[in-house]
RNA sequence: GGGCGAAUGGCGGAACUGGUAGACGCGUUGGACUCAAAAUCCAAUAGUAGCAAUACUGUGAGAGUUCGAUUCUCUCUUUGCCCA
């Protein structure tokens, strides 16, 4: 018997594959189509195992719907922008294109060994002009529809990179890549429109059923639609301005109003820009980040103002002013009224700046002598202490009931407000999509005409100055528009801009005119099958979401908005993580296990730490390399190995011994596979044997069943039982049957996991034909002998074998004549018999 | 602090709509082959008692609904993720 040789197989199934463009697809409106997308990686130099689940997974599926008949689109791009090619670039002294390129071709290879069926005639990268023209045509069809717009802004500013932050990008107050920390900096910034969309994007949520819950939450809170009321605050002071509008969700607590907090960056700021203790107070401020994370877990600090503001609902009621650190001016307005009662950060401020805390909601447990003393009370209860507001039910009753009182008033009104925010598209950085913009000594804006397009990164340029290259270059910067002289805008777009239409590119990648082509995206689109980590549940999605609707917006395009039909978010690769006596972290290769203890490798005597098992990164050392895995044990045993032992929307653990079973199992099916040709060869007996026909269709039935609920972790598991039971039917001397048809069928089902093994067994059997995804027969599902649980008093006393559909009464005798199952119920009287056909039957009797 | 999820043998995990808990794999143990080892093959493997048939206990803890709960409800514990 032949070993199994993978390396020569892999090969040459690949090189088929890739040769008959076996994947290349087509529009074709007499099929069903099926668009299943991964999403698209960063060419960071190699692949890694977070990759090979990612692809694996949705290859899985995309080749199962190859053989159930679908026309499938499955297409394989590059996030190529962003700022690693542009680090790299500088610290060896290399073109950003020219590293991306070589990693891309790096990458690709490594993809094509993983034997994916992907259709590379379509692949993209963000970084080709080809791609990014289009970009800039969006952009300015966007600024045409209003939906983008410049406006000067405060910005987290990353010292390090020096480049601007999505407040996303900011973790624990420290920019997401370089670990600075972050600063506030004003800066003249592009802003996409997407909280224009707020409402409609928390709506859209609701038509996303194939979408995990969890994802549609986060969504759901990012967007943060809170129901509230604006109040106009009188105010008394020397300043001009009289009045302070707030935004607040509790206006029922008015009464309990101590104190009156404003950003810094309010337009009162104006009048105290001079004084030398704001003006402290304010670089105070930029120290603690804008982020709503980074103010909640700071200390809450204050500037007492010598204003004064008057409660609406008495007037007689005044109280101080303050700036605060915790008001953000992008939120609402920039000004709150402070409760501390009932507001833990207002609470906190309170207490600091010894400010009024008077109690105005009672929990209903609590008698009127309830006072707020330690901490503030945000439960629900009735008001008090409130004059005509006392006795309302707190919160539901008495914030509707309050607002009503206001807008009788006039002092404000209801409204709705969204923590959503503009999306701040512009990036101080060399290696990203360039915006079509110009602007005049004034600084007028002018939108380079799309005839102009694309506006090209300058080539050849230094990336070793400060700041960002482009802001150098005299010559690419100034040009000349209808007479008039102009400097270019030197910002690139996020990079999130371009991975919120790629999508769509996809469906038309050579249309050279536009972006795509409508008639492309009315048959392709949405995507079928979204796969990808849960770690872009917020911003790609979102943003993605946005684009579409930016796109439908006033011309009304496509009759769908959301571009992603079905979301699937796969887990991690983790992997145990290792350090040495001096707290240095271990590799994998760098350990080896003796009499199960842990050491480094050829030094028996040392000591090595093993911790948690993370998601694999550098930074831990706890990565192992696909591609020598894939050099070891060949594609087949990886995909087996990556799917088997966690469901996919799970973290996994990789394992060396895992790894190894999975490639022996490879080894052994092909062991099985010699052994069933060389009885096939043998025998042409064509019988039907009903047993192999019976658990071929269960096996189908059940791989099926499974596939489509992305239970692909019971699919190894259905394979391995498959070949435990071809195993013992080969050798058990029953008639053959119909052996090659019903092998065949097996080795479809096995074939969207392990496609290089199944075709070459395939091939070997003269199986030349086109494959279909076999069907399976209801009917065939059902057994004509089942085993029946007999239970008394809902103990299980035992199986009774029968025949099929069999009726209470007759299976009562058979039960009784059981000699086990007699013993308990001896003489006793029957009280009760619960019978469940072909499943059950409970004897209840008195005890 | 809030929201969402999870908890099943030594480990990863199965279990249809409430109806035989532990599929499948890893590991472990015993055996075969071998001069020996590796590889391979066979067998056992939730716990307790028993030679065994079998019995009892058992799906994080506690209650509830039910003839019957891993599955449904409530409370709690631990833990993960997201938001703060």
């Amino acid at each position: 018997m032949e070993r199994y040789n993978f390396k020569i197989v892999e090969e040459k199934w690949q090189t088929r594959w890739d040769k008959s463009k076996s994947f290349l697809t087509q529009v074709n409106r007499e099929k069903e189509k099926f668009y299943c997308l991964e999403m698209f990686p960063y060419p960071s130099g190699k692949i890694h195992m977070g990759h090979v689940r990612n692809y694996t997974i949705g290859d899985v599926l995309s080749r199962y719907k190859i053989l159930k008949g679908f026309n499938v689109l499955h297409p394989m791009g590059w996030d190529a922008f962003g700022m690693p090619a542009e680090n790299a670039a500088r610290d060896n002294n290399l073109d950003p294109k020219d590293w991306t390129n070589s990693n891309i071709d790096t990458m690709k290879k490594q993809l094509k060994k993983l034997g994916l069926s992907i259709d590379w005639e379509r692949e993209i990268s963000t970084c080709s002009e080809e791609y990014y023209k289009h970009q800039q045509t969006f952009f300015l069809e966007l600024y045409e529809k209003g939906l983008v717009y410049r406006k000067e802004n405060y910005v987290n500013w990353d010292p390090v990179d020096e480049t601007v932050l999505a407040n996303e990008q900011v973790i624990d107050g420290k920019g997401w890549r370089s670990g600075a920390i972050v600063e506030r900096k004003k800066l003249n910034q592009w802003f996409f429109n997407i909280s224009k969309f707020s409402q409609d994007l928390l709506d859209g949520l609701e038509d996303l059923e194939k979408w995990p819950n969890k994802v549609k939450t986060m969504q759901k809170n990012w967007i943060g639609k809170s129901f509230g009321c604006e109040i106009d605050f009188k105010v008394i002071g020397p300043i001009p301005i009289k009045n302070i509008r707030c935004f607040t969700t509790r206006p029922d607590t008015l009464f309990g109003f101590s104190f009156l907090a404003v950003s810094v960056d309010h337009e009162i700021a104006e009048f105290y820009k001079n004084d030398p203790e704001f003006i402290k107070f304010k670089e105070e401020c930029s120290k603690t980040g804008t982020t709503e994370e980074a103010i909640a877990v700071g200390d809450k600090i204050g500037f007492k103002t010598n204003l004064e503001a008057v409660n609406p609902f008495k007037e007689s009621h005044k109280v101080p002013v303050y700036f605060a650190n915790f008001v953000l001016m992008d939120y609402g307005f920039g000004a709150v009224f402070g409760c501390p009662a009932h507001d833990q950060r207002d609470f906190d401020f309170a207490k600091k700046y010894n400010l009024e805390i008077k109690t105005v909601v009672r929990p209903i447990d609590k008698d009127e002598e309830f006072k707020v003393e330690n901490e503030a009370y945000s439960g629900p209860g009735v008001i008090v202490n409130s004059e005509y507001l006392n006795g309302l039910k707190a919160p539901e009753n008495s914030i509707l009931e309050t607002i009503k009182i206001i807008e009788e008033k006039k002092i404000g009104k209801k409204k709705i407000n969204y923590r959503l925010k503009d999306w701040g598209v512009s990036r101080q950085r060399y290696w990203g999509c360039p915006i079509p913009i110009a602007y005049d000594k004034k600084g007028e804006i002018y939108p380079i005409p799309k005839s102009m397009l694309p506006v090209k990164l300058p080539e050849n340029i230094n990336l070793g100055v400060k700041g960002n290259p482009l802001d150098g270059l005299k010559e690419w910067k100034e040009i000349e528009l209808d007479g008039k002289k102009l400097i270019r805008e030197t910002d690139t777009l996020d990079t999130f801009v371009c991975s919120s239409w790629y999508y769509l590119r996809f469906c038309s990648p050579n249309e050279d005119n536009y972006g795509y082509k409508k008639d492309d995206i009315d048959y392709w689109m949405p995507v079928d099958q979204y796969i990808g980590g849960v770690e872009h549940a917020i911003l790609h999605l979102l943003y993605s979401r946005f684009f579409m609707r930016a796109i439908n917006y006033k011309n009304k395009d496509f009759n769908f908005v959301e571009p992603f039909k079905s979301l699937f978010t796969q887990g991690m690769v983790c992997h145990e993580t290792y350090k040495d006596e001096n707290n240095n972290w271990l590799s994998p290769d760098q350990v080896e296990k003796i009499n199960n203890v842990y050491v480094k490798k050829g030094d028996a005597n040392s000591k090595v730490k093993v911790g948690a098992s993370e998601s694999m990164s550098k930074s831990k050392k706890n990565v192992i390399d696909p591609e020598f895995i894939v050099e070891t044990y060949g594609a087949d045993s990886v995909r087996l190995f990556i799917l088997s032992d966690s469901p996919p929307e799970k973290d996994v653990q990789w394992s060396e011994q895992g790894m190894a079973s999975s490639y022996k199992f490879i080894q052994k099916l092909w062991n099985l596979h010699c052994d069933i040709k060389n009885k096939i060869q043998q025998n042409n007996n064509t019988d039907t044997n009903d047993e192999l026909e019976k658990y071929t269709n269960k096996i189908i039935a059940k791989i099926t069943n499974n596939l489509e609920k992305f239970n692909y972790n019971v699919i190894i598991a259905n394979m391995y039982e498959t070949y435990n039971f071809l195993t013992n039917f080969l050798f058990s001397e029953k008639k053959l049957g119909n052996l090659r048809a019903n092998y065949k069928k097996i080795l479809i089902c096995f074939s969207p996991v392990i496609p290089h093994f199944t075709n070459e067994c395939l091939e070997d059997l003269n199986i030349n034909d086109d494959l279909e995804w076999p069907v399976f027969d209801e009917k065939l599902l059902e057994e004509e002998e089942v085993n029946i649980v007999v239970q008394v008093n809902s103990r299980k006393r035992g199986l009774v074998k029968t025949s099929k559909d069999i009726m209470e009464k007759d299976l009562l005798e058979i039960v009784k004549k059981d000699k086990i199952i007699n013993k308990y119920l001896s003489e006793k009287k029957i009280r009760r018999v619960i019978f469940i056909k072909n499943r059950l039957i409970n004897i209840l009797i008195d005890d």
